[in-house]
DNA sequence: ATGAAAGCGCTAACAG
DNA sequence: CTGTTAGCGCTTTCAT
C-alpha cells in the first residue's frame, strides 16, 4: 500500500485483469461491457480511491464544454454590472480546461426579453446553464425545458425552489433582513420612532425577491426585548420629485428613524432626499458594493451595507458546473454566501483586495 | 491567420525551420542553441502569440515542485489549528499540478524551535516557502538565507517589511484596530467609562504584532467628535485566578466599559471573568472564528468578532507560489484580506458556508 | 465486448 | 548544438 502512489487507469486495469479501454468504459458508462468485467473493475474501484487526472483528461479529449449564462444586460444596472464583472477572468480561467462560457443578456425590466434570450441560449445547445431567474413564470418555463433536455442548470441570486436547479448560489435573504434589522437597531435604538423597509417598485418581480428580507427584518424587530416598531413603505414613482414627496410623507407619518433599503440602487435616491431635507438623523442600511453606495458609505450617508458578492456568486456557479461536467461532482444543493457587513472602517479592505478567484 | 487555431510548439518549429527540441530550448533558455537558430525561433515567437498549454506542460514534465510551509504546530492553539485546517484540501488541489506542500511545524512559544524547523525545512531544499514569520529576529535570519539561496518565499499572518518577501498575505492590522474601535463605540457610546485594549502576554513577540491594532484602536477613539478615553491593559498571569484579579483591578481602576481583545484566544478567559463577576455591561470585541469565540458570540458574551480568515491566507499564499513556480506569474506584493465583521446575526452564514477554495 | 494503439501538447533523455 | 523519440494519464478509434 504505497500511499503516495498515484493510481492511474492503467493500474486499475492491471488490478482487475482487464484493459484500460474496459476500465474507461466502466468508469464513464460508455460502450458495452460484460457484467463480469464490470464487476471486476467496480470491485477494484471500491477498494482503492481513484481520482482521475484532470490535466490528462482534458488534454486527451477534444470535447469542449459549453456553459451558457443567462443574466440581465450589464449596461443597465450597476448591480448586474458588478455581478458580471468577473466574467472575463472566469472565462479565461476555464478556457484551458476546454470549458467555454457563452453569455446571453436580457433586458432587466423586460420579461419578454428574458424569454427570447433563453430561447437563443437553447439554440446553441449548451452542456450546462447558469442563470439568474429573476422572472418567476418565465424562469419556471425555462427550467422545465432544461429538465426535459437533460441540461444541468444552476441558479444564482434568486431562489426558486420549485424550479429544482442542480444548485442555488446566493444568500439567505431572511437572515439578511434580520442582520439589517440588528444593525439598524444598533445605530438608532436610543431614538424614538419606527424602522421602515423601503420598497421602490420598478417591476413586479421584485416584490417576491425582497419579501424574505422584509420578513426577517420585521421578525427581528418584533422579537427584541423592547420591540421595535416597523413599517413598510412602498413607493412607485417615476420621477425623483414624486419619489421625494412620497418618501417625505411616509417618513413623517411613521416617524421614521431608520430605513432598510433592500435594493442596491435604492439607497442613492433615498440619501438624496434625506440630504436635501436635512434629515441627517435617519440612518440607512443598504445593499452591495456598487460605486454609489460606496460613496454614500464613505460620506456617512449610509450606515451599513450588506454585501451579496454577486460577482463571486457567478464565479462559484461556473466552478460547480465545470466540476459537474468534468468529474460529475455534484455541487451542494445550496451554497449560501456569508452576509458581509460593510462599514466606513472596513470598506477599503473590501474594495482594495482583488481576491476574486480564488 | 486562423484566429481559433491554437499554436503549438510544433507549429513554431515548422515556421522557424527547426525542431521542437530547439524551440523548447529557446523558450526556456535551457541547453545550448546557436545564435542562428535562436534568432529564427525568436522571430517567429515575436510574430505570433504563443501561450504554452499548462495541462500539457505539467503532464509532460515529471518535475515536482516542493512548497515548504513553516507554521506553528496546530495542536497547541485553536487559531493555528484553524489556519492550517485547509492544508489537506490545498495539498489535494495542487497535487495534480505536480505541486507538493511539505509542512514544518514549530512550537508556538519557542523561538528556538522556530529556528530548528526552519533549518530542517531548508534541508529538504524546497522550490518555494510560505511561512508565518512570528519570531522577528529568527524570521529575518531565515529570510536572508532564502534570499541567498534564491528560494522565493511568501509571508502570511505577520508583516515584516524588512524581510522583503515575494508577497505578504494578511490584514491591515492598524485598520483592523480602527474597525474594532468603531464597533465598540457603537455598542457602548452612551455609557461612561473607557475602552481598553487587553494584552494577555504569553511571549514577547506578540507585542510587535498587536501594537498596530492597538494604535488603530486608539487613534480612532481619539479622533471621534467627542473623543473616547482609551487605556491599555497588560496582563502577564499564569493562572486564571491571577488573571481574574488583575483584570478586575484594571476594570475598576479605568472604569472599563468595553474591551478590545486582539488575540483570538483572549476572549474566552476574559468573558469568564466578566461572567463570574456579573459584569454583563462590559462589551467585548474579539478575533477569529475559533469555536470558543463562536460560542461566546452566540451566547451574547462577545459583541463582535473580526475574522482574519487565517485558513484562506494559507490557501492564497500557496496559490500565488504555485502560479509563480508554474508560470513565473509574480503575485501582488501585498494581498490584504477584507476585515470581516461577525455578529450573532451573520455568524451562521460564515460557519455554514464551506466556501473555502476558491 | 474488449484490447491495442494513436493521439492531446509538452518535456527531457538520447543519439548524433 | 540539434533532431528524434519516448513518455505523462486519459480519450477515442480501430480491429478483433
Amino acid at each position: 500500500m504505497d500511499k503516495n502512489k498515484i493510481i492511474r487507469i492503467k493500474d486499475i486495469a492491471k488490478l482487475s485483469g482487464v484493459s484500460v479501454g474496459t476500465v474507461d468504459r466502466v468508469i464513464h458508462e460508455r460502450g458495452k461491457v460484460s457484467e463480469v468485467s464490470k464487476a471486476k473493475v467496480e470491485k477494484v474501484l471500491k477498494e482503492i480511491n481513484y481520482t482521475p487526472n484532470l490535466l490528462a483528461k482534458t488534454l486527451g479529449s477534444n470535447k469542449v464544454f459549453k456553459i451558457a449564462l443567462l443574466a440581465p444586460h450589464l449596461d443597465e444596472d450597476p448591480y448586474w454590472n458588478l455581478a458580471l464583472s468577473a466574467l472575463g477572468s472566469t472565462q479565461k480561467e476555464w478556457q484551458p480546461y476546454h470549458i467555454e462560457i457563452l453569455p446571453f443578456y436580457f433586458e432587466l425590466h423586460n420579461a419578454d426579453s428574458y424569454h427570447k434570450e433563453s430561447e437563443r441560449l437553447l439554440a446553441c445547445n449548451p452542456d450546462a446553464v447558469i442563470s439568474a431567474p429573476i422572472y418567476l413564470p418565465e424562469a419556471l418555463t425555462f427550467s422545465k425545458k432544461l429538465k426535459v433536455m437533460n441540461i444541468p442548470f444552476i441558479h444564482f441570486n434568486t431562489l426558486i425552489t420549485e424550479a429544482d436547479p442542480l444548485a442555488f448560489i446566493g444568500q439567505d435573504l431572511y437572515q439578511s433582513g434580520r442582520l439589517a434589522a440588528s444593525l439598524l437597531n444598533l445605530v438608532c435604538h436610543d431614538q424614538k420612532g419606527s424602522l421602515a423597509t423601503l420598497h421602490i417598485v420598478q417591476s413586479i418581480q421584485h416584490s417576491i425577491h425582497f419579501q424574505d428580507k422584509e420578513n426577517g427584518f420585521n421578525d427581528y424587530c418584533k422579537a427584541l426585548a423592547s420591540p421595535q416598531k416597523t413599517t413598510s413603505i412602498l413607493i412607485n414613482a417615476h420621477t425623483q420629485e414624486l419619489f421625494e414627496a412620497s418618501l417625505l410623507k411616509a417618513i413623517n407619518e411613521f416617524e421614521v428613524k431608520g430605513l432598510f433599503i433592500p435594493t442596491s440602487s435604492g439607497a442613492k435616491k433615498t440619501a438624496e432626499v434625506l440630504r436635501n431635507n436635512h434629515l441627517k438623523d435617519i440612518k440607512i442600511v443598504g445593499y452591495d458594493l456598487i460605486q454609489d453606495n460606496i460613496d454614500l458609505l464613505r460620506s456617512g450617508e449610509i450606515e451599513f451595507l450588506i454585501n451579496q458578492s454577486p460577482n463571486k456568486q457567478l464565479y462559484r456557479g461556473v466552478y460547480h458546473l465545470a466540476h459537474h461536467l468534468l468529474f460529475k461532482n455534484p455541487p451542494p444543493k445550496k451554497e449560501l454566501f456569508p452576509l458581509e457587513i460593510i462599514t466606513r472602517e472596513n470598506i477599503d479592505s473590501y474594495t482594495c483586495a482583488q481576491i476574486l478567484n480564488q
